[in-house]
DNA sequence: TCTATTCTCTCCAGTAACTGGAAGGTCAAG
DNA sequence: CTTGACCTTCCAGTTACTGGAGAGAATAGA
């Protein structure tokens, strides 16, 4: 199977997948032409993967967890503990996010938004720091 | 004076402020050694735009937040507007990981955790789909 | 069979915003 | 005069791709 088509099955570009191919994630052996050929078990790892970025697992992360999914003595400890070293990220992210925008909105809302130069979004900036 | 004191009295790296010296964020005259020559006024502008990137405004958006802090005839209005433009996308990032948050722990949820294999996790990245 | 199109390949460069490190110049103190 | 703390430039690496150029391979149509 080509890339086109193992690309088409995983729902990944072309372009990611042989990325994918060349960081040793998901690489294929090459047929006689040099393109690289794709079986299913391939297809099964490349959507593997792709819904585990789409949780937002990074690269490195999936690795991880796909030696786990080639690994049928694993330990689903092991998975969870990825899974759960995850979640605390995103926690932590979230709750930066939520400072900062309520910070934000905070000292955006003491600015009228009219066409007068007198900013205090700009005031805070310049060294007000932030509201706290 | 010098960089070294420019960044400690901006709170910011040295590197980081020899970056956006390079990027013409904030570039000083050069002394007749070959030195940057900061002012008290660049050092301003440094304070400012490490505020402004704490609060989660790229390198761009602090380019054009620095433009209306130069501009004594600014409308706060301008100002307001990536103020606002940036608080959605802090919105809009928060809702993305709120809602893989949700759906990573639901099936998180699902796996025990234990010494055996059988994980529910890496089932559901290998094709269950995320749990809807 | 010839050709046009659609693959595929590799390699290079760019993205965002730094960060680390190497090699080398400058300056003040002891 | 040497040491050490600065400063300079340039190169490379980080994350996870993405776009594009240039060239070879496969396939569909006339």
């Amino acid at each position: 199977m080509k890339i086109g088509d193992a690309a088409k099955a995983a729902g990944l570009p072309v372009k990611t997948v042989r990325y994918y191919a060349e960081i040793d994630l998901v690489a294929p052996p090459r047929a006689g032409n040099g393109y690289r050929d794709y079986d299913a078990a391939d297809v099964k790892r490349l959507s593997f993967i792709g819904r585990a970025r789409a949780f937002g697992f990074s690269v490195a992360e999936c690795r991880r967890l796909l030696t786990l999914y080639d690994d049928d003595s694993r330990a689903s400890a092991d998975v969870k503990a990825i899974a759960e070293e995850h979640l605390a990220a995103l926690d932590k992210k979230m709750a930066e996010l939520a400072t900062l925008r309520s910070e934000l909105a905070s000292i955006a809302a003491e600015c009228k938004g009219d066409a007068h130069a007198r900013c205090p979004i700009i005031d805070h900036l310049a060294g007000a720091g932030p509201a706290r």
